[in-house]
DNA sequence: ACCTGAACACCGTTCAAGT
DNA sequence: ACCTGAACACCGTTCAAGT
């Protein structure tokens, strides 16, 4: 059982990393988070093993966030704006986040939680999809794992512009979008990734982080 | 005039840095690029003012070359194929550089050596989207800043599973470019950016960078 | 005019000492 | 059981001393 200001102190961390994140980036120094929280810094290595393990929480968290989100959304009538509006709430999390922008690529499949949050994305992305192309409003051959990797590739195209034209991540949703509906469709030059691709993507990403600690001893 | 050995010490660092920083990414530590190029770590702040400064150099010369590249192309005969091989080319240049992927919202514009390079892309972009667009291939809504960022996405979209799934990125190209085409052609939300749009967050870009240089003062 | 390596400020992380 | 702050290794950057 947990000592009162422990879990205060866990809490507060938790809540500082994420506004400082969210505001500055991946590269806050831990140093700004602990004052924030108002404890030293020492104490953050007390409830996290690392740094990339705090992020990796808040990150997690997130993603939780918008799986709920989906999954209130596969009963919705109309499966093929129920997609669109799982897409919206995708890319304002990145929009909203600019640690999340640059953690999509690196920190992503490492950490144990995250693996779980995105197994479960991966999870109502398909269902979402699975409606919205047996509704015949897109097209056979995308995926699950496309619609998530495609949302994010929407908010990182409009990253650089982000903070001078704030909305315009709708406008390559959209163009996006578009893409994928049935009336455009074109032959496919690659097969969509499979779960196992992700799968040793994460080991691979694993290996890393691993070795890097290594070279550290 | 510059002295023989420091010519010599320049492009072997440039060398060393183009390499560490495709295969490593952006946080390759200056110790190390100094090492492969065979110069002590002070070096090579004697050519760079910093590591920043010296990413955007290669960052620019690599966006040179796919200027270059698509000078070469505003003459082709198939407009819409020219476009498409331009696009290829563009998230090409980043499924080979770990750094590039990294630093493209990031450094971006802040230097004027990026800058003047971007502007030459935007440029060349703008002319082979007007082409494809007078051809009839691609819809009329779409600017050459739409397809700089474009390709861009399409490269993050894949950047997860690069190493594990090499060419997934040609997947997300094409699904892309479908909606890119008439055909599918829905009412936009949000108008395309602007150069100017361009200007001013390359401004706020630079005033970032300069608040985190003050800060160490 | 340029190279070098020691020195500095900063960062993430560890840990002995406190309560 | 947890907090604290000093200490460590590492990093980008500066600079006095060399050639």
């Amino acid at each position: 059982m947990p000592r009162a200001d422990a879990a205060r102190n866990r809490r507060s961390l938790l809540d500082a990393a994420s506004a400082e994140l969210a505001a500055h980036g991946l590269d806050v120094s831990i140093a700004r988070i602990a004052a924030r929280a108002g404890v030293a810094k020492g104490t953050v290595f007390n409830h996290f093993p690392s740094k990339e393990d705090l992020v990796a929480e808040i990150f997690g968290d997130r993603v939780a966030g918008l799986v709920a989100l989906g999954e209130g959304l596969r009963d919705a009538v109309d499966p093929g704006s129920a997609l669109l509006q799982f897409m919206t709430a995708g890319i304002e999390l990145h929009a909203n986040d600019r640690s999340l922008c640059e953690a999509a690529a690196s920190i992503s499949r490492a950490d144990p939680r995250v693996r779980e949050a995105s197994e479960g994305l991966a999870q109502v992305a398909e269902d979402l999809t699975g409606r919205a192309r047996r509704a015949g409003v897109i097209r056979a051959d995308v995926t699950g794992h496309d619609i998530v990797l495609l949302f994010n590739a929407a908010a990182q195209a409009a990253a650089p512009l982000g903070d001078t034209v704030p909305g315009l991540w709708r406008r390559y949703l959209h163009l996006i979008f578009d893409g994928l509906r049935p009336e455009a469709a074109h032959q496919l030059p690659v097969a969509a990734p499979t779960t196992e691709d992700f799968n040793t993507a994460a080991q691979n990403a694993r290996a890393n982080t691993l070795d890097q600690r290594n070279r550290h001893r």
